[in-house]
Formats: C-alpha cells, sequence, structure tokens
DNA sequence: ATATAGAGGACTAAAATGGTCCTCAATGCC
DNA sequence: GGCATTGAGGACCATTTTAGTCCTCTATAT
C-alpha cells in the first residue's frame, strides 16, 4: 500500500484546483461545490495547509485561499508533508523518531536511504505537474532524470 | 509520512535476519529472539510471508523458514506488497480501485505515475541490499541510476 | 509415539483517521 | 457602526485499521 491519507488526497485536489486559478482568492464552499467533496472536511484540509506555509487566507467578504507561491514551487513532498508530517517510511527515518532497535535491527540505514529516494522523488514532481489535466492520458515528461541513492546518503 | 505499517517493517528485518543466512532453516522462535521481537507476532509474519511466496516452510522438527529464490531477486516492493498489498499511493491506483470521482478530481493520472514512480524505486532495491550490515554508515552504491516518469507510463 | 514446528483463523485492545460541529475573530460592504 | 461573510481553532465522536495474542489443527522428524 503505502498509501496516502483521504485527507492528503483531498489536499492535493484542492491546491490544483487553485492552481488553475492562481489569480483569485477561493472561498472553502466555492471548492468543496468544484471538487465536490463535503465542505467540513475540505475547510479542515485547507486549514491544515494554510498552516503550512503553501496558502495564505483572508477572511471576510470576498476573502479565500490563495497559493502562498508559485505552483511549480510547491512539490508533492510539501503537500504531503503539510498534512501527514514529513516523509519517512520507517519510525527511524522521522526526525523525532525513537526506536530502541535502530541498533540491532540491521536494515535502518539502508531504509533511511530508501525513504531519501522517495523523497528526492517527491521533490521533482510539483503542483504544476499534478494540476495539469490530462484527459487524454498523453504520457507527462516529468522532470525525473535520476535518481541516486549513493549521492543522498550523506544527508 | 507515507509510513510503513510495522509489520512490514517486522518483515525487513525478519527477512534480512534469513537472507544472512540463506542456508539453514530458521525456527519462528528463533528468528523472533534473534530479532528481539514478540515471538507470536513474528510468527504471524512469516506466514504472510510465506503466503505470498517470498518464504517456504517445513513443519515439524528441524523445521523452518528459507528464503523462495536468492536475496537479490526478492525486492522491497516484494516485501511491502506481501504484507499491505501493492504499492499504491492512491486507491486510484490500486488494481481494484475505486473511487468515483476518479475522472473529476483531475489529478489522479499524475498520481498515478508518482505511484508508477516509487514502485520503480522500491523494485530497484533488493533484500540484498537491505540484508546488508553497514555500521559504518558508507555510502552504498544501490543500482538506481534512473527514474524517468515519462518512460513509464505506459503501462 | 511423541515432541517439534508451522497453518489458519478468531478475537481483543488500542490507535489513527475521517468527518462534523460549535464558537470566536477578522474583513468588507452598506 | 452594523451586518453579512468567511476563516481560525479546537472539541468531539464514529469508524476503521492495526497490532498483538491465543487456540486448535496438521505435518514432519526421530
Amino acid at each position: 500500500m503505502l498509501k496516502l491519507s483521504k485527507l492528503t488526497d483531498y489536499a492535493a485536489v484542492v491546491m490544483a484546483q487553485i492552481a488553475r486559478h492562481p489569480e483569485r482568492a477561493h472561498a472553502a464552499a466555492d471548492l468543496a461545490d468544484a471538487v465536490q467533496l463535503p465542505h467540513p472536511t475540505v475547510s479542515k484540509t485547507l486549514k491544515m495547509l494554510v498552516k503550512a506555509g503553501l496558502l495564505t487566507s483572508r477572511r471576510g467578504a470576498q476573502g479565500g485561499y490563495r497559493l502562498s507561491r508559485a505552483p511549480s514551487e510547491i512539490t508533492a513532498s510539501d503537500i504531503i508533508a503539510a498534512i501527514e508530517g514529513p516523509v519517512a517510511m520507517t519510525e527511524c527515518s522521522q526526525a523525532d523518531g525513537d526506536c530502541d532497535l535502530v541498533s540491532s535491527c540491521g536494515v535502518a540505514d539502508n531504509w533511511q536511504r530508501v525513504t531519501l529516494g522517495v523523497r528526492t522523488l517527491l521533490d521533482s514532481v510539483t503542483l504544476a505537474h499534478l494540476a495539469r489535466a490530462e484527459p487524454l492520458k498523453l504520457p507527462v515528461q516529468l522532470p525525473i532524470q535520476s535518481v541516486t541513492l549513493a549521492a543522498m546518503a550523506e544527508g
């Protein structure tokens, strides 16, 4: 599996929706209608995205949400991290991870490298890519040319 | 997050342990002792790995578990799939996924491509890599040279 | 025959997740 | 200034998932 939570999924859909009309502010209710999801849930998701710094908000009439930076500057990693926290496949790949078996389990190091690989991959996918509607299922060239774990292991 | 379940984590640890002594059969109890995890839980994990075809088992005295193929032929994807099912970041990336919003959500296609990227990365990490004990934290060259999403989009 | 060891599944407890709602605060408009 | 609009923040509950345990049955070696 390795599945995203539903909220993360919603977050991506909503972010993409905003990214398609970045010039104007989007009210939570409008977004919920547009993406066909329950209002309270979308609202909750939006708040998390603001808290994470991916969106800015303005209250009151004519208020709503806007991207805090260009779609090409917001990554899949960012969106996932906003809802679920930083990408980490194992406890010990987290910054604050505490697993007393790290030293004895024998695979911790390598899982951490794999996590870095996944993170790098997700860093290279931006909201600009995600938002691109591709109803024709044409192969889209995403800018992932090379992911070499060895090169990242020093991090 | 995007975290592996604990059982998957255990599975990797146990598989690595077996991979370090592939010639002999390992009893569940011995493995549990070796990796310092509760016996029943390790036992459950082993059964799942057998069911998925990654291990073979033999009952009775002198029985136990063995790898069903070489460590270099067993991938991280295989281990994850054995416990959690195939790697899929979204509902719609699963073979049997049913999400009525696929057509309208606008990001389904691209998440599916990202899933393929992650899957490819995890396919390229083998049990042989995972089992390699690296207490010195030397950078390990894993054979992930290039992951290009466009090349996979036809799948 | 018997001790060993896995298969299979039922079951429970605990935790994470999803989803809703309520009250408060800010903003724009008249 | 007053009011309608819209987000902030958090409490709360229901459901699902996960983890973990245990019991009974079956196969194998000696």
